[in-house]
DNA sequence: CGACTATATGATCAGCAACGCATATTTGTC
DNA sequence: GACAAATATGCGTTGCTGATCATATAGTCG
């Protein structure tokens, strides 16, 4: 493995970190603040087991840092840039969205679960 | 599902094409370019089958263009927005790797044969 | 038409990643 | 020390994903 290969691994890696729902909501949850893990488990309303493993899996990864204080832990984005980027990243995105669906809006007014069965998975 | 879950799923989805090597392999080698299937699997050494397959899963989320010239398939970024974007998170991930490991550059001084493969253009 | 090239795809298998459950660990409180 | 709260983790299950093989489709050339 070559330091180009050991490059594109990380680039990989790092995306594959934000590739999870759950993850991206946590980031949601705590991009503008740091937050314990009862706080996210509420907020995003998956279970303690999960959140915490995915806090764990995002911490290895260098994504968020740890702060312990008592009885608790407080997770916060290891770095803002980062956070600026995926931000742009996710507005994008959201552009795109709107571009390929522009009658999304109207068809979840007119027929919200037809449209909520509408797609399950975007391979 | 509502639509900030669809939201979320789409930003995760997305994500998710970029967190494989091989496809961020194809997307550094056609970043700049448009390429043919033939000369991709040539760039990254991967199978046909394998680089067909990626391909197809980048086109159909979007990531990707295709254009059909005879017997050819030539393959394009589909958004330089983006593209832009993905540069930025991986320069940002590179700076990260350095100052987490400060004695990469000493290390490779010191063993020339890795550092003259180091960076490496396809001509 | 037949041979050849370029690309895509169905079937299958292995590996991994996410989840839930139960449990461990740490810390605060009485 | 006993107990409760907050967080982490080992284990087993299950579903998704990527790689490979064989084959299909489409276009080119003679």
């Amino acid at each position: 493995m070559d330091e180009r290969s050991h490059a594109i691994d990380a680039v990989a890696s790092y995306f594959g970190v934000l590739s999870e729902p759950t993850r991206i909501r946590i980031m949601h949850s705590i991009c503008e603040e740091e937050k314990t893990v009862s706080q996210i488990v509420d907020e995003i309303g998956a279970s303690q087991t999960n959140v915490s493993r995915h806090l764990g899996i995002m911490h290895r990864s260098g994504v968020l840092e740890r702060r312990k204080d008592g009885n608790q832990v407080y997770y916060r984005t290891a770095d803002p840039a980062m956070v600026d980027l995926c931000r742009s990243v996710c507005k994008r995105i959201s552009e795109r969205m709107d571009e390929k669906m522009p009658l999304r809006r109207e068809l979840l007014k007119l027929m919200p679960e037809a449209a909520s069965r509408r797609k399950q998975r975007a391979p």
